[in-house]
DNA sequence: CTGAAAGCGCTTACAG
DNA sequence: CTGAAAGCGCTTACAG
């Protein structure tokens, strides 16, 4: 393996001069640089990155903290275009994302994340909201880590977090639909259990009110994630005696069977329903007619995340709490243009 | 920060003993382990990784080359399913798993690689066949880098891959729908262009000539990605004089496609057309009846890729080409029981 | 503008 | 079973 002393020593200089070449620091003579630059490049050098790490006791890499089981993928692809993101903006500033994998055998994820942040194999990481605990909080704070969650950690924390708004998002989709006209809203939705969908519906509901809209107890609908039971849920919805021209589908799966029900129930869509859901994907590419949605761009999300971590890595001083990732409406045919 | 040298000062031994200790290697009598071990978990210790890359000149890292660029989950979870495989694997047995974003403007990928390498940053290297190019291979085998792609390489080359077998994969589907009985098979893929698709239609082929069926021109249908296509596409399949009464989908939106079409004209499923698909996801859990399909573990290949990789960083004679990933049958409603 | 030298925090033969 | 010492390949004040 070729070092930077045989670098300096081919190219007749110290590897103190070697050092700044490659780190392009201080002045160093352009005729000195171009010497060992050639020298570099003939002997097809690239410097050891970990003797880099340790005398400048920082390996420009970042952590990414998750559990990455089998078929998560297909679950949560979103998950993945964060992680895209992130790795986007890190490789553009000259970091590497690494996966943290808090799924081994027997440690407790709050054990590997300690270990990884002590052992400094990482200037910054970046985690899974689920894994942030008051234990996770204070080891960053005791050794003023960079971090950032992704998502609102689920306890008062003074931690760093970025997260979609969700109840904004809600908001977005209430005013899209009065704005087309529809003066009778109804929301379908998850189950109680589900956060997102929760935050969803306050969003809704907060809309409505500010509009002096009132939303009878029918026309809010929790179901379990089964078409089935969706599709029976949205066709009861459309047999009240006040039946809904405007629909909240709160993700794609909702929006597949609100368009079955409807259909079948023989309303046009979007003059006698219009529908808008929250997330284009899986389904969307499947339905007729293409759905409104209100979409969030995680892969920004991402680099967000990313970049904030970078600039925190750079200055410690840096204090900022949260950011919000920003919903963008995406019209296209459930909704009228 | 608390170093090694910490922990023998307190412990009242050297850092020779310490670091017997943390690496669990040579005789270290009991007494002395316990004091060690005692003294760490007291100052919370975690051995700095750059220094101890350095030293052992391993970093404990292996990388996974690809792009990663936005929406890529959403078009292709599969692949970071192998990711979570991976990232599965190498952290039960104490590595770690970096991404190396190879979309960095203005670099090549095989320049990116190239430095990676070099520069040590990991023992190993994940690569998506897509960048494994000559001048790539000749790196991997000048340096002797363990290494392994993800599918086969497009060009003759002595490196390491792991992949599907697609051709078997199309085999397994008309062996099974021989065995329910189907004497006219069909199969709808997509564009002539799309590899995966031609592996299949060659297994498709062969599989039919072994069981001395002929398979007629009108029996093979190409098709853009989009489901009105699919739907005309197979309508047509049906109308014809002698139809087929089994048809091999060769992904999900194709499967939904035919489906829609088998339904407009007014067929039984499975009695009197068969269908199976290849690929469970993303619309396999929204259409009825369920779909039979042909289901590849991707997480499982990952892990393969792992453990393979690992060995071959633990022993460099090991010389293994190919590994290949097995296709499972998953019987559902489309195909008789 | 350049270089000598110390130091980053470990591991590893080797000697005892 | 334990430790002194060299060494891994860089970076960084500091002196010149």
């Amino acid at each position: 393996m070729v070092t930077i002393r045989d670098i300096a020593a081919q190219a007749g200089v110290s590897t103190a001069t070697v050092s700044k070449v490659i780190n392009d620091k201080q002045y160093v003579s352009p005729q000195t640089r171009e010497k060992v630059l050639a020298v570099m490049e003939r002997l097809n050098y690239a410097p050891n990155a970990s003797a880099a790490n340790l005398a400048r006791r920082s390996s420009k890499t970042v952590l990414y903290a998750d559990r990455f089981y089998k078929g998560l993928p297909y679950a949560n692809p979103h998950m993945f275009d964060i992680i895209c993101g992130v790795s986007h903006e890190l490789s553009r500033k000259g970091y590497r994302l690494s996966l943290l994998n808090l799924d081994a055998a027997g440690k407790k994820p709050e054990k590997i994340m300690e270990e990884a942040v002590l052992s400094r194999v990482a200037d910054g990481i970046i985690l899974n909201c689920a894994f942030a605990t008051p234990q996770t909080e204070k080891l960053m704070l005791r050794l003023d880590y960079p971090h950032i969650c992704i998502g609102e950690p689920g306890f008062t924390s003074i931690m760093s977090w970025i997260d979609t708004n969700h109840t904004l998002s809600a908001n977005l989709a209430v005013e899209h639909l009065l704005a087309r006209g529809c003066r009778r809203l109804a929301i379908i939705g998850g189950q109680k259990q589900d956060k997102i969908f929760m935050e969803r519906l306050r969003g809704f509901l907060a809309a409505a009110e500010k509009n002096s809209l009132a939303i009878p107890e029918a026309y809010i609908a929790y179901n379990r994630p089964d078409i089935r039971d969706i599709f029976r849920s949205v066709t009861e919805l459309l047999g009240l005696p006040e039946r809904p021209d405007g629909i909240v589908c709160t993700n794609s799966l909702i929006m597949a069977g609100a368009l079955q029900a409807v259909k079948k129930a023989d309303l046009k869509v979007p003059e006698e329903v219009s529908l808008i859901a929250f997330d284009d994907y899986p389904y969307s590419p499947l339905l007729y007619p293409h759905p409104t949605v209100i979409d969030i761009d995680l892969f920004s999300l991402g680099v967000q995340a990313g970049n904030f971590l970078l600039k925190r890595i750079k200055d410690p001083t840096m204090l900022i709490q949260t950011y919000t990732a920003l919903p963008r409406l995406i019209q296209r045919d459930t909704t009228r243009a």
